[in-house]
DNA sequence: ACCCAGGTGGCCC
DNA sequence: GGGCCACATGGG
């Protein structure tokens, strides 16, 4: 059902372009989908101008990093234990492996997503937003807020991640920009949506909105 | 004093 | 294969 290309016209109309993802480089984009995991984004843009200002991040100085230096500069992503061994074993993988970055990224989607998959800390969203964001690879991302959103609205009624994901790629016109926008706009919508307000009179679902008809924030 | 954040991995059955 | 759970800091 076209259902879905309403919302993101709808989404776009009144959040206007997202422009995602927010990074200099493609590194800088897989590091931040690591900090990002069940992190606020600020906190993840603290740490990011952490390890520039530490000179981290690159392949070689960031495979190099003391882990407890790694520690310090991304503290306010939490998580102390996890996200700083996964950040320099995944340049530690990438620089033994490949040399750089863009050799890395210049693989063909499907292999390339199944070797992120092997590393630690990177699942499916983090390696489709990985494929979509740095590798310029048509993988739509699939978060928390899409799949909520989706399925207590209405959208579709689905559960798995690779059925939600097949589900968009099956809609959506294939082209980078939209793959983009799409998932941008849906975590824009997830952080104003109405569960975190008394009434959300102005919810850009409108009758689509799961709280449509009733009074809102229950 | 809760609840949540642009998830993932490790258990247990 | 599915259902919990810990992980941790910063902001509502």
């Amino acid at each position: 059902m076209q259902r879905l290309m309403e919302v993101y016209h709808k989404l776009l109309d009144d959040f206007g372009p997202q422009d995602w993802w927010p990074a200099e480089t493609a590194f800088e984009v897989i590091v931040g989908a690591i900090l990002t995991q069940q992190t606020a984004w600020k906190n993840v843009e603290k740490s990011i101008e952490n390890l520039k200002g530490a000179g981290l991040m690159s392949l070689d100085a960031l495979a190099q990093a003391d882990t407890g230096q790694i520690a310090s500069l991304t503290a306010p992503c939490g998580f102390p234990r996890t996200k700083p061994l996964r950040l320099k074993a995944m340049a530690s993988y990438i620089r033994d492996n490949y040399g750089d970055v863009d050799s890395f990224l210049e693989k063909p989607g499907d292999s390339l997503r199944e070797e992120l998959l092997t590393l630690d800390g990177i699942g499916p969203e983090t390696a489709d937003s990985i494929l979509c964001y740095a590798s310029d690879k048509l993988y739509f991302v699939v978060d928390a807020y899409t799949r909520r959103i989706g399925n207590r609205s209405g959208l579709f009624d689905l559960d798995e991640y690779d059925e939600i994901q097949f589900h968009f790629q099956r809609i959506i016109p294939k082209d980078l920009k939209t793959y983009r926008e799409f998932h941008a706009l849906m975590v824009q919508l997830g952080k104003n949506h109405c569960r975190r307000k008394p009434e959300c009179a102005s919810c850009p679902l409108g009758d689509m909105c799961e709280h449509a008809g009733r009074s809102h924030g229950d």
